[in-house]
DNA sequence: TAGCGATTTAGAATTAGTCTAAATCCAGAT
DNA sequence: ATCTGGATTTAGACTAATTCTAAATCGCTA
């Protein structure tokens, strides 16, 4: 249960995954939106009509775990997934919910910064702005 | 539907609350962890016996609302609640799930930029940093 | 005090996500 | 080629969080 398979996103094995698994991290890849677990499920039927939610699940838990993808929570209801694994930040608008990824290199340099202030031993720094998205400040 | 109180965590009327929005209002307020709806249901019932969870949940959004408290979402299952509504940032323990707050001035001062990278117009900027609470790290 | 909008209530409904147990798959041993 | 055990997948039941609904109540203001 615990499992010893580190090798997944180094260089020897990138395509030891099963092709449940491939399919639920092709979508992740190939769509520059955020999918939810949902929106990964219908996708991901597309290519393997016999998939299953749970498969959508236990996929989705071992890519995190096997860093080749991220999950993000915000105030909505569902987590959504994320291809890109490099450190980056998130905007989110409080008007459509619409997610925008991008990076400030300034925020990894407020770590250990971070880490002082709240005791805490640091292993990732993540930026969320708020605000309105480029469309829809146009109608404000 | 869109309302026109702002005048509620103002200085006129901050007694404006009805009896159970205020009960919901003081578990929050008065405890230094983040309760859950939950939690804050239970801990409201000894105040207020008859509330009623979609109480809770309609008051908590009321209070969202009128920016008397923060909603706050991790990857764990259930929204948390956070009575402190200055800005701040959030540690979180990657161990034990511990939640804490502290302040980076630093942070609010990387809105501008992060708006500029976005392209969104800035509400709010708010930091999370992940790793291990000082609990937690004596045990690794 | 009658009427009206806002609020509260209980419980049903919905949604996201997890669990379970049976079926399937696959790699290595025979 | 066949067997076997562990890992994976599947369908569907289950759980937990949250929202919805419709009726009851509250508190004004006319």
């Amino acid at each position: 249960m615990k499992s010893s398979k580190k090798n997944i996103g180094a260089e020897s094995g990138a395509k030891k995954l099963t092709p449940q698994r491939e399919a639920v991290f092709k979508v992740i890849v190939d769509r520059e939106d955020h999918p939810t677990a949902g929106e990964i499920f219908e996708a991901a039927r597309q290519r393997l009509p016999s998939i299953s939610y749970a498969t959508v699940y236990n996929s989705l838990r071992y890519l995190k775990e096997a860093g080749l993808v991220q999950e993000i929570r915000f105030g909505d209801s569902a987590s959504r997934y994320d291809g890109i694994t490099d450190r980056h930040d998130h905007a989110i608008c409080n008007e459509c919910g619409k997610l925008v990824d991008f990076d400030l290199p300034q925020t990894a340099q407020l770590m250990q910064a971070a880490a002082r202030k709240s005791q805490f031993k640091p292993e990732s720094v993540h930026l969320t702005l708020r605000g309105l998205c480029a469309d829809c400040r146009e109608y404000q």
